[in-house]
DNA sequence: CATTCTTGTTCCGTTATTTGGAACTTTGTT
DNA sequence: AACAAAGTTCCAAATAACGGAACAAGAATG
């Protein structure tokens, strides 16, 4: 309900922060200010704060950027992340037997969120879709991570999004959402049929525990040139498997909840 | 100069980010209360507002962790990263030439920080060096780094640090590490003998702009074991050469300064 | 070269937010 | 059920942020 308009100290603040990573070019004081509405006074002392914190940089050219100290945080908080660890080695499997791009994504409101992704042609970086978030009503892992939220969860979160159309085959309304997450329940497999971005499906399994507190999903992502849809039920075992198995040790090694 | 201790409004809320960022085990509310010197409603005040902006997150559980924001924000930080994106290619190459991890570091005031790692062994994640910092003086990448700066800017730099010994061979004083310093710029090649870490070496070469705007560096590490000092030297065409090109790079790619 | 306009930085009285103690509620334990 | 510990809310007092204006530094213009 926050998050870049700025309530607070510290949602101005962050705002500042939102605005430096929004823009699309490199931006200078002058940018800013007109960017974030506020007296240039204030503007440039709370800028001289985050950059005293470490969460903006001014470069020698008179430009703004993140800082470094956002990386530091944000790559401790990766590493640190216990379920994306306990879930990798399942990720890789699911590659290997595939041959075709994995993601692992958790449901953070009516958002997903990627924690990893395993691919073979771009094979050693930070991976663009880690750390960025997509709709959940249009991907595979959100819908799957929705089928299995309880009906006084889902309903609340469902009137919040704001549909919007992204391809052809875009669900873009509450009802039509409510049914297809009725056809996953059925079999505990979610498809993204090219509904955000043309020429890409994929097939999605949801992972969850008893409580729900972790409710995530992983997907098994092709272009259709390559991979028909038929191609890609075939593996709805495959996935179901690794779900369930990335489930298993999640009770095993993330303590099990009575 | 700022960064852990806490001044303004700012100062005292990233403290708390830290303080949760570096805990051993996920801090519940009263092992931050004992951590942050803070009385009980200020603090909880505090990372409801850091809840709110989505820096820190409240895990079922009653733990903290850092929010996605975080995440979120870095990996954009990283993507846009100019000099990274340019700098990869070859970083890729050095590896295929050399079979050894090849890292990618930038010099801030007396730390190292690492861009990007190129390695075999472990082969698709984001990398836990990257993200992370190390001294300047006991690494490759930092004495490098440190070679090409000016003396006006270098002695006050040294003044700064305060050496600690990590390995029998760690550099301890200010003046070793002029002595090296005067050395690394003879050949243009860095060496860490297991200064930082027993058992791991490493070859590293300088990459800066005309005006040390930039002032980072290349390294190429190997665990003793397997690859003897000579070896190691035998690459230091090799690192001279990939770092030129990369400072090539920079000067078409990221605008020539006059 | 002087002038003007633009951009960026500092200052300080006013204003609004943070502070922190205490009271209160919830959760877990004996 | 009673008790203790953990977590949450409240409000007058303290403090930090605000923002207008004055100031400084560069860049563009005549």
């Amino acid at each position: 309900m926050a998050q870049t308009d700025g309530t607070g100290t510290l949602g101005k603040a962050m705002h500042v922060v939102q605005v430096i990573a929004d823009a699309q070019t490199p931006p200078r004081f002058r940018d800013l200010e007109q960017m974030v509405e506020q007296p240039k006074g204030t503007l440039h002392r709370q800028i001289s704060n985050l950059i005293e914190e470490g969460l903006v940089e001014l470069r020698p050219d008179q430009t703004y950027g993140l800082g470094m100290r956002l990386m530091s945080l944000a790559s401790r908080s990766w590493e640190r992340s216990k379920f994306r660890e306990v879930a990798e080695p399942h990720l890789h499997q699911l590659h290997r037997e595939t041959g075709e791009t994995v993601h692992l994504g958790v449901l953070r409101g009516i958002e997903v969120f990627y924690l990893d992704k395993v691919e073979s042609v771009q094979s050693v970086r930070m991976h663009s879709q880690i750390g960025h978030s997509s709709p959940c009503y249009c991907t595979g892992v959100g819908k799957a991570a929705l089928s299995v939220l309880p009906r006084q969860t889902l309903s609340p979160l469902i009137d919040r999004i704001a549909f919007q159309r992204f391809t052809d085959s875009t669900i873009i309304s509450g009802k039509a959402l409510e049914a297809e997450l009725d056809e996953i329940r059925q079999t505990g497999i979610a498809f993204d049929n090219q509904e955000h971005e043309a020429g890409i499906h994929c097939i999605a399994a949801p992972i969850f525990n008893s409580d729900r507190s972790l409710v995530a999903g992983i997907s098994i992502t092709a272009p259709v040139f390559r991979v028909a849809p038929s191609k890609l039920t075939q593996w709805s075992e495959l996935i179901a498997a690794s779900a369930d198995a990335i489930v298993d040790d999640i009770k095993i090694r993330m303590g099990p909840k009575p």
